[in-house]
RNA sequence: GGAGGGGUGGCAGAGCGGUUGAAUGCGCUUGUCUUGAAAACAAGUAUGUCGGUAACGGCAUCGCAGGUUCGAAUCCUGUCCCCUCCGCCA
């Protein structure tokens, strides 16, 4: 959520700054909005005030009140009531306009209404030739993909991994948590996947994001569609003490998305399915220098595309191309030499401080110091149906077998998947 | 699922209709004392919001939401969460 103190300080700097991203922000209405809400506590509590004195008066004087006062204090009781219910529909209104504002992009984040005009960063070195054998073929045939499986049980865009498949994948998640865990600081978290409304909405993912995701009606619990919600949640309501920033958390779940509203992209194979792992980082930082926290992150997400032996590439989004809570992303991407496409296994933002102003997140600097809203920030660390196809694709070698990169050895006890 | 108990400030814990934003203790901060530390003593120590350049003042908040009342942390209703016992269960 945007501050909405700022809007109204400055509210053609909001105006011009969402305008890059392709909204048009109802700021008038919200200024309107601000004012009556304004002008409603005043009249609220300068009637509470006189209410306290005459209360507080009878109370001292140890006496009933007067007829008069109780009729008086009726009016001004009911007088009250009616302003705050006016002033209830005002901050009700003024919430539902101001929930489904996206954050505004950093100034260094490119012009652009769509991915065409994402600015690629970066490519790593490393073949981008292709042998056109795509996972869905070469797994399948290995016998450690099952899509088949994977739709009887659950339908389109689910999948079974088995045997050698499925160890890949827990040797991936493994390998990844232990080194954000072990080299670059990060405390391992395992959060519930079933996720309260007030967690979804602060994270950003509701109310504009419903329809991409799962929910238990009875309970009115909603699937993680990814960890950063959960790990955004992790806070929430809570002044962090001094001293304890920066935060950084490391999560292995699944993710849940619907994902109906892209149809037709990506249909093959694993690449975009409604269940997928994903090791996901989330940091609470001071706001002082949170920029450069998110390219510490980059690195610490491509470096794990290189031990892995994977081309990659990193983008920068463009301001019509970042998610709704983000004010600055990057994507990673890794060489797909099967499909001969780049696979996007990554995508880090820095939220700044949209997230927690919606979480009601703060923390102390120091002791007795007024509180301030971290931000947070947040990235794939990486995601593994992508990571494991990558890595699949790139291991095939002329046999028909599938050699393993040399970090994960350790972690799947073999080195190749051998042609059945 | 059944029966009972409970949710108060950073923590512990009083208060159960009227100068209670809230006793007391602990913790924390600052000061005095001390060569320094400890101890002792003193003062301070919630969050949010409205007005104000500020000093400061008003208002709100005792799990949450309603209600009763001139007045609610205190009474009533609903709801969520926690604890104990029984049942069920990976």
């Amino acid at each position: 959520m945007l501050s909405l103190e700022q809007i109204v300080r400055d509210p053609e700097k909001f105006r011009a700054a969402l305008t890059r991203r392709g909204e048009d922000p109802p700021i008038d209405r919200i200024l309107e909005l601000d004012g009556r809400r304004k002008e409603l506590i005043q009249t609220a509590d300068a009637d509470r005030a006189t209410r306290n004195n005459v209360s507080k008066t009878i109370g001292n004087e140890k006496r009933k009140p007067t007829p008069e006062e109780i009729a008086e204090m009726r009016e001004t009781g009911d007088r009250i009531k009616s302003v705050e219910g006016e002033l209830a529909t005002v901050l009700e209104e003024l919430n539902d306009t101001l929930l489904p504002i996206p954050n505004t992009p950093l100034d260094d984040v490119p012009d652009g209404l769509d991915e065409g005009s994402n600015v690629v960063v970066r490519t790593s070195e490393g073949p981008t030739d292709t042998h056109g054998i795509a996972h869905w073929d070469v797994a399948v045939d290995l016998g450690i993909l099952d899509l088949e499986a994977g739709a009887s049980i659950s339908g389109a865009r689910f999948y079974v991994l088995k045997g050698k498949g499925a160890k890949l994948q827990r040797a991936l998640a493994a390998w990844m948590l232990d080194v954000q865990t072990e080299e670059h600081g990060y405390t391992e978290i395992d959060p519930p996947l079933l996720i309260r409304q007030e967690t979804m909405i602060g994270s950003g993912n509701l109310p504009k994001f419903r329809d991409n995701l799962y929910r238990d009606e009875e309970s009115d619990l909603w699937l993680v569609p990814t960890a950063e919600v959960a790990l955004n949640g992790l806070h929430q309501g809570q002044i962090i003490d001094p001293d304890t920033l920066p935060l950084k958390y490391v999560a292995q779940t699944p993710s849940f998305r619907k994902e109906h509203t892209s149809a037709g992209r990506d249909v093959r194979g694993i690449k975009r399915v409604h269940q997928f792992e994903k090791v996901e980082m989330f940091r609470y930082v001071e706001p002082e220098g949170s920029d450069d926290i998110l390219e510490e992150m980059v690195g610490e997400a491509t470096v794990l595309c290189e031990r892995l032996g994977l081309t990659y590439r990193v983008l920068q989004l463009c301001a019509g191309d970042i998610g709704f809570q983000s004010a600055k992303t990057y994507d990673i991407e890794v060489w797909s030499p099967g499909s001969a496409e780049w696979l996007e296994v990554s995508s880090i933002s820095t939220c700044t401080d949209f997230q927690s102003r919606r979480n009601g997140t703060r923390y102390r600097p120091e002791v007795g110091a007024s509180t301030r809203l971290p931000h947070t920030l947040n990235g794939s660390g990486l995601a593994l149906p992508r990571i494991w196809i990558a890595v699949v694709e790139n291991g095939l070698q002329e046999d028909g077998s599938v050699a393993m990169p040399e970090v994960l050895i350790p972690y799947t006890g073999w080195s190749t998947i051998e042609a059945l």
